[in-house]
RNA sequence: GCUCGGGUGGUGAAAUGGCAUACACAGCAGACUUAAGAUCUGCCGCUGUUAAAAGCGUGUGGGUUCGAGUCCCACCCCGAGCACCA
C-alpha cells in the first residue's frame, strides 16, 4: 500500500495543468455552450487567507462540475489592485503602493496556484496597470457624454482619517467602512456618476435575477423606491410656494405645521421676514457641525426653532400653519421639507410633543376621535377631515390629491455616486480645468475632458503620496502631473488631480476577463457575446450595495450605449460564508485567531482543504473554524487511495472485473444523482457526505467492476482534482478527468421496488417491515395489524381510522 | 425601531409535513504495536436498566393535523442589514 504524497502529487498536477492549458478556456467549442463562472477577484492586501479559501475552494468544485456536465467553462482570475490599504500600508512601510501591490500579487499568485483551481491564468487582470485602468478613463468620459458624470460643490461624507471622501454605500452606522472613524461632512468639489437615473431599472431588473432573496431585498431596500404625492403649500402674504413629498397625502388634513431641512434654500429667501433670526441662525449653526455620528447617537431626540413670521396655508383646510426648521427632516431627499402630521407620523408625533404642538387626529381605527398615546400609521376611516369623513383614508388618498392639485411623485433613497477620491492609488480622473475656456462657457467651469487618443493618463510615481487635510488628491503637489496645455484651446490648464473610487474599477472587470489584452476596446463585442452575462458569480455578501449595484449600474449604462447586448452582468448569484478564528470571533491578526491555508495546505494537502471546506457547514453559512474538523476528509481521503490505489492495481492486472454487487450498484447510482443535485444546489456539504456514505459501502464490500470504480472517480473529482486526476491517469488514461464527462445515472436503479413500511399507532412508531413499493392500503393493513407489538400497542382498543401513506407508512388511529 | 436569516447531541451539522440526530469531529472501549503515532473494530441524546422494555427529547407557550424540527399565532434569544427617507 503505497501511503498518498499529496505535495508531490498536488505540485505535479498543478504543473502539468498550466503547463497543458487545461483550463484555458476558447472562446467557442464544438458542440459545448459556454458558461461564465465568476468569483469575486481579491484585492492583493498580501496573504490569502482562509476567506479566499473558503470562497474559491468550493467555487472550484462548481466550476469543475460544470466542466465535466459539458460545459465550455471560463473560470478567470485577477486582482482588485487599486485602494487605500495599499497606500496605507505602503505610506506605513515607506515603499510605494505599486511596489507593495505588484509584490503581494505575486505572492498571492503563487497560492493560488496552490489551490489548484481551474483557473484559465492567461485571462489575469490587474487593475492597477494603465492597459486596464485606461478604460476606466474611457468609461468616464463616456459617462461624462452623456451628462451622467457630473460635477458638484456639496458637503461629502469625510473620513478624516483616511483624509478622503466617501460614497454613502461606505459609511456605515456613520463610521467610515474601512477605518472605522467618525465621517464628517465637509464642502468639496467632487465628481458624481448618475446612478439615479437607473433607480428604477435597477430595481425593476432585480426580479428576473437568480440571486438569494437576501440580496435582493437589501438591494431594493437601499433603492428605497417610495410612492407617494408632493403637495404644494402656499406661504402666506407671498408669491412662494413650499414643495413637500409625502405618502400619506390622506393624512393632509390633519398637517399643523410645515419643517423644512436646516439646509432648505427658501430659508435664506425668506430670511428678511423671519422675526427671530438669531435664534434661527444658532439653530442652523449648531445643526451644521453635528456629525453624522452625533444625530445618530442622539436617540432621535426632535430638536428644531419656529421661523417666527412666517406661516404657510393648508392646501385641505386653508389655515394657516406655522413653519419649523429641524434636522430630521434630510434634504438629500424628497424635496427638503415635510408637512406634519403628529398624529400619525412616530416623528411628527414626537416633535409635536416637545414643542407642544396642535396634534389632529384624521385617520381612525373605529371612527373615533379619541387622544392619541402615540402615533397611528395604520389604515382606517377619516375623522376631523370636513367631506371626508367616514370614508376608508386609501380612497380619500387619491382624492385629496385631486383636489388640491397635488402630482403624484416617486421618490428614491438611492442616492448618486460619488466616485472622487483624494488620494494618490487609484485611476486618474480625465479631466482638465481650463480657465480661459471657462470664460468661454456659459457655465464657466471649464471642465475640457481628456480626449481619447490621449488616454490612459498615467498615474504618475511620485514620492510624496501622503494624503492631507486640504481636501486636494497628493497629485495636486505634482506640477509635472497637473499643470498641462488645455486641448481644447492650447492654453496652460490643470489636471483634475482626484482619482477615482476603486469601486469604479471592479464595476466593469469582469467585462474584461472576456478580452483582457484588446488594446482598442475595453474588450471586443464578439468576444463580449460569446462569454457574457456571467452565468454563475460567487463572493461574500458584505458587497450586496456596493460592487453588485455598482456593476448593476455600468452594465445596463454600457447597454445604454450599445455596447452591450445585455441588461444584467451576474445571471446567478452565490454567497459564501465567513468563517471565525476558533474563537468564534473575526479573524484579526491582532487577536491572532486567524487560520494560515498555507500551513494546512502544507500539512493536509489542497484536495483535502477544498473537501473540508465544502464539508464543514452549508457554504453560505460560514462559522468558527474547528482545528480537528479538517482530519474527517483528510482521513475520508487517505482511504479512498488505499482503497483505490490497492484495489485498481489488482484488477487491472487482472483486466477484468468482478460483477458489481446490486445493492452497492443502486447506491452508487443514487449517489450519483444525489451528489449532482447537491453541487448544483451549492448544497457542497451534503454531497460529501453521500461521497462518504458511499465510499463506507465500497470498503465493506469491494466488489465492482472497473467501469464503476471509474464513475466513483469521477464523483470525486470536482471536490478532490489532484487525487482523482492521479488516479484516473493510473489507470491508463491520457487526457484530464477533469475533461472528461459528469457520470450519468440509471432512472430505473434510483428508483426503489420495496421500502421499509413503516407502522405506527397514534402516529407513534411502534414496527417496522419490508414491502414491495406498490403494497395496497389492504395488504398492509392486514401485515401492520398482525405485528406482536402492534397488537401489544393496540391492547383492547379497536381502530377508529387508518391513514396509508403509499409507499411509506401506515398510521392505525385508536 | 424596521426588514431579513437562524435557534436540533459535547462540537460542525443532516432531515419533499411521515423512522429526529445521516455524515463527520471530539470522547470512551478494544485490536494491531516493545511503545507512541497512524490504521482498523465497536459504543456514543437524556432518564431508566445487568441488558432490555418503556418514557422524555429539535429555544418557550399555544394551535392546525392521523402525524410537526418542518405549517400557523404569540413570545424569548442569537446573527446580519437598514436606520429620522416623511
Amino acid at each position: 500500500m503505497s501511503i498518498y504524497n499529496h505535495k508531490k502529487i498536488e505540485s505535479k498536477w498543478q504543473k502539468i495543468w498550466k503547463k497543458n492549458q487545461v483550463f484555458s478556456a476558447k472562446d467557442s467549442l464544438k458542440g459545448k455552450k459556454n458558461f461564465y463562472h465568476l468569483v469575486m477577484f481579491p484585492y492583493p492586501s498580501g496573504d490569502l487567507h482562509i476567506g479566499h479559501w473558503y470562497n474559491f475552494g468550493p467555487a472550484d468544485v462548481y466550476a469543475r462540475f460544470k466542466r465535466l456536465q459539458g460545459f465550455n467553462v471560463m473560470s478567470p482570475i485577477g486582482f482588485d489592485a487599486f485602494g487605500l490599504p495599499a497606500e496605507n500600508a505602503a505610506i506605513k512601510r515607506k515603499i510605494h503602493p505599486e511596489k507593495w501591490t505588484m509584490a503581494n500579487i505575486k505572492t498571492m499568485t503563487k497560492q493560488l496556484g496552490s489551490l489548484g483551481n481551474s483557473y484559465d491564468w492567461s485571462r489575469m487582470v490587474i487593475t492597477c496597470l494603465p492597459e486596464y485602468y485606461k478604460w476606466n478613463q474611457w468609461l468616464f468620459l463616456k459617462f461624462f457624454e452623456n451628462g451622467l458624470a457630473y460635477r458638484k460643490k456639496a458637503a461629502a461624507n469625510w473620513c478624516p482619517s483616511c483624509k478622503t471622501v466617501l460614497a454613502n454605500e461606505q459609511v456605515v452606522e456613520g463610521r467610515c467602512e474601512r477605518c472605522n472613524t467618525q465621517v464628517e461632512q465637509k464642502e468639496i468639489e467632487q465628481w458624481l456618476l448618475r446612478i439615479t437615473d437607473y433607480a428604477e431599472r435597477l430595481l425593476e431588473d432585480l426580479m428576473v435575477l437568480d440571486w438569494p432573496e437576501r440580496t435582493k431585498t437589501m438591494q431594493k431596500n437601499w433603492i428605497g423606491k417610495s410612492e407617494g404625492a408632493e403637495i404644494e403649500f402656499p406661504v402666506a402674504d407671498s408669491g412662494l410656494k413650499i414643495k413637500v413629498f409625502t405618502t400619506r397625502a390622506d393624512t393632509l388634513p390633519g398637517a399643523t405645521y410645515l419643517v423644512l431641512a436646516p439646509e432648505h434654500p427658501l430659508i435664506t429667501t425668506l430670511g428678511a421676514r423671519i422675526i427671530n433670526q438669531s435664534a434661527v441662525k444658532d439653530y442652523l449653526e449648531q445643526a451644521n457641525h453635528k456629525t453624522e455620528l452625533e444625530r445618530l447617537t442622539e436617540n432621535k431626540s426632535k430638536t428644531g426653532v419656529e421661523l417666527k413670521g412666517l406661516n404657510v396655508i393648508n392646501p385641505f383646510t386653508k389655515k394657516e400653519i406655522p413653519i419649523w426648521v429641524s434636522d430630521y427632516v434630510l434634504v438629500g431627499y424628497g424635496t427638503g421639507a415635510i408637512m406634519a402630521v403628529p398624529a400619525h407620523d412616530a416623528r411628527d408625533f414626537e416633535f409635536a410633543k416637545t414643542f407642544k404642538l396642535p396634534v389632529i387626529k384624521v385617520v381612525s381605527e373605529d371612527g373615533k376621535d379619541e387622544e392619541l398615546q402615540e402615533a397611528y400609521t395604520e389604515d382606517g376611516v377619516m375623522v376631523n377631515s370636513g367631506d371626508f369623513n367616514n370614508l376608508p383614508n386609501s380612497i380619500a388618498k387619491d382624492r385629496i390629491i385631486e383636489i388640491v392639485g397635488a402630482k403624484k411623485k416617486i421618490n428614491y433613497k438611492l442616492r448618486d455616486w460619488l466616485i472622487s477620491r483624494q488620494r494618490y492609488w487609484g485611476t486618474p480622473i480625465p479631466i482638465i480645468y481650463c480657465k480661459v475656456c471657462a470664460l468661454r462657457e456659459p457655465s464657466g467651469q471649464g471642465i475640457v475632458p481628456v480626449p481619447e487618443k490621449d488616454l490612459p493618463v498615467v498615474l504618475p510615481k511620485i514620492k510624496d503620496f501622503n494624503p492631507d487635510d486640504s481636501g486636494k488628491s497628493p497629485l495636486a503637489k505634482s506640477e509635472k502631473f497637473f499643470k498641462v496645455p488645455c486641448p481644447k484651446c492650447g492654453e496652460p490648464a490643470e489636471r483634475e488631480t482626484d482619482t477615482m473610487d476603486t469601486f469604479f474599477d471592479s464595476s466593469w472587470y469582469f467585462l474584461r476577463y472576456a478580452d483582457p489584452e484588446n488594446k482598442e476596446v475595453f474588450a471586443d463585442e464578439k468576444r463580449i457575446k460569446s462569454w457574457l452575462p456571467v452565468n454563475m458569480y460567487i463572493g461574500g455578501a458584505e458587497h450586496t450595495v456596493l460592487h453588485l449595484l455598482y456593476s448593476r449600474f455600468f452594465t445596463k449604462f454600457l447597454y445604454d450605449q450599445n455596447y452591450l447586448n445585455f441588461k444584467e452582468p451576474f445571471l446567478a448569484l452565490r454567497h459564501q460564508g465567513t468563517i471565525l478564528g476558533p474563537d468564534g470571533q473575526k479573524m484579526s491578526k491582532s487577536r491572532g485567531n486567524v487560520i494560515d491555508p498555507d500551513e494546512l495546505v502544507e500539512k493536509f494537502g489542497a484536495d483535502s482543504v477544498r473537501m473540508h471546506l465544502c464539508f464543514m457547514s452549508e457554504y453560505n453559512q460560514g462559522g468558527p473554524w474547528n482545528p480537528t474538523g479538517i482530519l474527517g476528509v483528510h482521513r475520508f481521503l487517505g482511504r479512498v487511495w488505499n482503497l483505490m490505489s490497492e484495489k485498481l492495481k489488482v484488477k487491472i492486472e487482472k483486466e477484468e472485473g468482478e460483477k458489481i454487487n446490486p445493492v452497492l450498484e443502486k447506491l452508487l447510482h443514487k449517489t450519483i444523482k444525489k451528489v449532482g443535485e447537491d453541487i448544483e444546489a451549492f448544497k457542497f456539504n451534503t454531497a460529501v457526505s453521500a461521497l462518504m456514505i458511499l465510499v463506507n459501502a465500497i470498503e465493506k464490500n469491494p466488489q465492482l467492476e472497473i467501469s464503476n470504480w471509474k464513475l466513483v472517480i469521477k464523483l470525486l473529482a470536482p471536490f478532490a482534482p489532484h487525487m482523482t486526476e492521479e488516479l484516473w491517469n493510473k489507470l491508463g488514461n491520457e487526457e484530464s478527468i477533469h475533461l472528461s464527462s459528469w457520470p450519468e445515472y440509471d432512472e430505473k436503479l434510483v428508483a426503489e421496488e420495496d421500502f421499509e413500511l413503516l407502522i405506527q399507532v397514534n402516529g407513534k412508531l411502534r414496527d417496522k417491515l419490508m414491502a414491495l413499493k406498490n403494497i395496497s392500503q389492504e395488504e398492509a393493513e392486514k401485515l401492520a395489524l398482525g405485528q406482536e407489538k402492534v397488537k401489544e400497542a393496540l391492547g383492547a382498543k379497536k381502530p377508529k381510522k387508518i391513514i396509508f401513506v403509499a409507499g411509506r407508512l401506515i398510521n392505525i388511529v385508536v
